[in-house]
DNA sequence: GCCGTTTTCGGCCCGACTGTTTTCAGTCG
């Protein structure tokens, strides 16, 4: 919902505002905390009934929120900004610089946004002033320039192969014993900030030496004894925590975070008169309880052991046990797939062999429907002939089921990019919106709600068709969608995609509690696609996802029964 | 500003590192 995320940056901008004038830290806190509750929040604002049912929102951020549906905006922000130059937003985005800095930079020294920063540091304006060193001032020059070249965050398609590589050299120092990532690339976050890494070593001076001259390191940001960073030529920060060995549970625990969930968990551990920080788990007499593993931590906590993923100061703490969280060893099929035939690298065959090598019992091959010319879509003809070589392919190899599906357009009005009489000849049918991916939110719910309707539709593809950092995709009423979907047994698809992630996790979570089913597939144009399942599995587990909502883990007679099911 | 299984008032995580200082403020995670 544009109107979440829109309120959700209101809330930001005032607590950034608060900061920069030195307002009380955790009213500053009280408003990032609404801002992420806000952007997380899978209903349209304008649709939630109670506001103060949601965690976070009290009296005041009900207030706000209701001021801006009536509105479209909320005076106090105006108010604040009237106070200072909106420009010190902006350099508050400057690594370094904190709020106390920025308020300085601009009372002693005129800075009011970035380019008059600049105009400073060239001009020597700074050099006067306190605790303003040459050192800070030529760390803030870099950081200026390097704001200038770097995205936000890294999706994790990119991250996670670097993070893998990185960890595989250190891993080969002299000394390291134990070396994981943690951080938001643990809990498998669609995105990046930082790539955090834990390592115990008998010879830190050693590792330190290796990371901080790593290939690909433009700059050492920190280099201390237990904590270094380094910056890559790819622009992404990675750090290196060393720590103790029997403490090493409770470090990964700490940096896998979140913060919310640390704040629950330390709040859970000063309710038993314990307390707890990256070292272990103490008494009041500061004796170690736990340390060494975080299936210790939790389990003196009183807690069940709490998957990376859900880590996220949402429920988690409520559980009463582990969930059997879905795994990428459940996945035993991949139902939306790509061959030559349209826009994909691999014939029939070359496609179900990889599936066969991958250990899946089933594959369906969906390649586009007419309408995408662009992807050399299959007109009816063309499709009549890939379903008899689908077949064929199906009866000459041994160990793999080969469906025969379509990716079938929906249409911006909702109608589907082929006859009823020829969708009825598939095995399986991944519906997926390719255009008109701006219309109105109205007209999005109306156009899917169509699609999941239609009786012969088994899968809903990409639903939102929104492509990380470049489109924000359709904006449809999640909630009605997710209860046609569950009314009438069409799956909600997972594109495990790092580009896509569609559904995203909190879409997962929302569609699994209104009992709609869940399909993960890769949406493979070439075999190495095959790869990026691990993104679903992850975006997946974010969402609480289990086995059993998830039709990719059906055996083969359930897969077929599912497919064969009235609408 | 928010919250409540000791609380409607009094808490709200806290340690490492840097740069500038001679003992600490600011930033970050």
């Amino acid at each position: 919902m544009s109107s979440n995320r829109e309120l959700a940056a209101i809330f930001q901008k005032i607590a950034t505002v608060l900061e920069i004038m030195g307002a009380n830290a955790f009213k500053i806190n009280a408003h990032v905390k609404v801002a992420r509750v806000l952007e997380d929040l899978v209903q349209d604002i304008a649709t939630v009934e109670d506001l103060s049912t949601l965690p976070g929102v009290g009296k005041s951020s009900v207030a706000k929120i209701k001021e801006y549906l009536a509105t479209g905006e909320i005076k106090e922000l105006s108010d604040l900004l009237g106070s200072i130059p909106s420009g010190l937003l902006d350099l508050m985005e400057v690594q370094g610089l904190g709020p106390k800095t920025v308020r300085r930079l601009w009372q002693e020294a005129g800075v009011v946004d970035i380019p008059t920063l600049k105009s400073a540091i060239e001009g020597g304006q700074l050099e006067s002033m306190p605790r303003m060193g040459k050192k800070t001032i030529s760390n803030i020059a870099d950081s200026l320039a390097f704001l200038e070249v770097a995205s936000e965050r890294t999706r994790i398609g990119d991250a996670m192969p670097i993070a893998e590589m990185i960890i595989d050299q250190l891993a080969k120092t002299k000394g390291v014993n134990n070396i994981e990532f943690a951080g938001s690339l643990r809990r498998g976050k669609e995105t990046i900030g930082d790539i955090d890494i834990l390592a115990t070593t008998t010879d830190s001076a050693l590792l330190a030496e290796t990371f901080c001259t790593l290939g690909g390191v433009t700059k050492v940001l920190v280099r201390g004894d237990t904590k270094c960073s380094i910056r890559l030529d790819c622009g992404m920060q990675v750090d290196l925590r060393i720590v103790a060995e029997d403490a090493f549970g409770a470090a990964l625990m700490y940096f896998t975070g979140s913060k919310e969930h640390n704040i629950l968990v330390r709040e859970q551990a000063i309710k038993q008169k314990k307390r707890l920080n990256e070292y272990g788990l103490f008494d009041l007499d500061k004796n170690c309880i736990a340390a060494k593993t975080e299936e210790s931590m939790y389990k003196d906590l009183g807690l069940p052991y709490i998957p990376a993923e859900l880590r996220e100061g949402k429920q988690e703490l409520t559980l009463p046990q582990t969930p059997p969280l879905i795994q990428h060893s459940d996945i035993q099929s991949d139902l939306h797939t790509h061959t030559i035939a349209s826009d994909g690298h691999l014939t029939i065959t070359e496609l179900a062999e990889e599936a066969k090598r991958r250990g899946l019992h089933s594959i369906a091959v969906t390649d586009h429907s007419q309408s995408s010319m662009q992807a050399n879509g299959l007109s009816p003809k063309r499709l009549e002939q890939h379903i008899a070589d689908i077949k064929k392919a199906n009866e000459e190899l041994d160990g793999i089921n080969i469906l025969a599906g379509s990716e079938v357009d929906i249409h911006a009005d909702g109608r589907l990019d082929y006859e009823d009489e020829l969708l009825a000849e598939l095995d399986i049918v991944v519906a997926s919106p390719h255009s008109s991916l701006k219309q109105d939110p109205i007209q999005a719910t109306s156009r899917l709600l169509k699609a999941i309707e239609h009786p012969l539709v088994h899968i809903i593809g990409h639903p939102t068709g929104r492509v990380l950092g470049k489109r924000p995709g359709l904006e449809p009423d999640m909630p009605t969608l997710f209860a046609a979907a569950a009314a009438c047994q069409t799956a909600m698809e997972i594109n495990a995609n790092s580009w896509r992630l569609d559904l995203r996790d909190t879409h997962v979570h929302a569609a699994i509690q209104a009992g709609a089913m869940i399909s993960i597939n890769t949406d493979t144009h070439a075999a190495s696609d095959f790869d990026q399942l691990r993104y679903g599995i992850l975006t997946a587990r974010r969402g609480w996802l289990i086995p059993e909502n998830c039709i990719n883990c059906f055996s083969f007679d359930r897969l077929l029964a599912w497919l064969g099911r009235s609408c």
